[in-house]
DNA sequence: TTGTGTTTTATTGCCTCC
DNA sequence: GGAGGCAATAAAACACAA
């Protein structure tokens, strides 16, 4: 009744009729084309879930092979067995169809993987003879088990990193942000100095800026500028801070100014939520940058604390733009 | 019931290790 | 060269909506 060309290809025990198949003696594409199976319909009845003593047969897909030189097989034995050689046709049709396993043995396995995802032959043997299926059958299992735990750890890990990328692009938005609220306030500090250099009139320039072409607009255009001006406000709030400020709060600090904050908003690089993508800017500053802005720095508050005396009297397109000169700048970008 | 998508079992071919 | 692992894939079994 076997099949030619059939081969059991391992177990232990009872069905043990060849030892178990090399791996390397698997049926290939012609023969497994022809490879049976065991209906489990009747191995059922062989096999016993919990089972811990010998192997009594599959509830699962079984190839089979070419035995004793086709002169007996697996299905010799089973046909005597069962004495109904009328019925062997049907299981030999059934033998076709692919077994799933119980869920006690899926739960024993389970259970074994999860103390080693390896495999030693030695406890392969051992699940084999538990389970009451093919050595083989085990080795399948933790192979398949190991590459759905290897695709589960992927996606663990890619979600680790999305994490962690959103966390990143949050941060670098809320800085963004920071950033342009720095922004704000210098353009704000700016009309304040503007006001008082209209009320107080026209004043002179330090020498180094004298040659200045940058306009105003173009010398605070400079990203880096801006941000570092940030640091000049509490400067210039101490400078000024025995100045009455109040009247010019209200009409010009508060004031949505379209000049100002217009070039706030267009120069805001908003991010769409489904964006992930960000290109931090270059904004670190060189040491040259540094130097250059402490000079300013220090320039503006001499230019300031003169501001105060009425004899001291500058230009207005010096002060409120704290006067960068152009060989001084540096920076080849005005916007972003 | 049937079509369709997903899961599970098994095969195949290649690679590495000893 | 054999044994075993892995990736890719096939195909049966299963789940489920229409």
């Amino acid at each position: 009744m076997m099949a030619p060309g059939m081969l059991y290809s391992g177990g232990s025990g009872a069905f043990n009729f060849n030892g178990v198949l090399n791996q390397k003696q698997r049926v290939m594409s012609s023969s497994s084309s022809s490879s049976s199976t065991i209906a489990k319909e009747h191995l059922g009845s062989l096999f016993v879930p919990g089972c811990s003593s010998s192997y009594l047969g599959s509830s699962s897909m079984v190839s089979f092979g070419r035995v004793n030189g086709g002169k007996r097989s697996f299905f010799d034995s089973f046909d005597q067995e069962e004495n109904e050689a009328d019925e062997v046709g049907e299981y030999y049709h059934q033998a076709e169809k692919k077994r799933r396993l119980t869920d006690n043995q899926v739960q024993f396995l389970e259970k074994s993987f999860g103390e080693e995802n390896k495999l030693e032959p030695e406890r392969k043997v051992q699940l084999a003879k538990e389970l009451g299926l093919q050595p083989r059958q085990i080795a399948i299992w933790f192979q398949n088990r190991r590459a759905r735990w290897k695709t589960k750890q992927l996606e663990k890990e890619f979600e680790a990193l999305r994490n962690q990328y959103d966390n990143l692009k949050s941060d670098y938005n809320n800085l963004l942000k920071e950033k342009e609220n720095l922004r704000a306030e210098v353009f704000q500090l700016t009309d304040k100095l503007l006001l008082k250099e209209r009320k107080n009139g026209q004043l002179s320039l330090p020498d180094f800026q004298k040659h200045s072409d940058a306009s105003p607009k173009e010398t605070m255009a400079d990203p880096i500028s801006r941000v570092k001006m940030s640091n000049v406000s509490a400067r210039v709030l101490t400078l000024q801070q025995q100045e009455d400020l109040s009247s010019a709060k209200s009409d010009v600090l508060d004031s949505e100014s379209p000049h100002y904050t217009d070039g706030v908003h267009s120069s805001f690089i908003e991010q769409g939520d489904s964006s992930y993508v960000f290109e931090p800017e270059p904004s670190n500053l060189s040491q040259d940058d540094e130097e250059k802005f402490d000079k300013t720095m220090l320039s503006t508050a001499n230019l300031l604390a003169k501001a105060e005396d009425d004899d001291y009297r500058v230009t207005s397109s010096n002060v409120s733009y704290f006067g960068f000169p152009v060989e001084d700048q540096g920076f080849g970008f005005w916007s972003y």
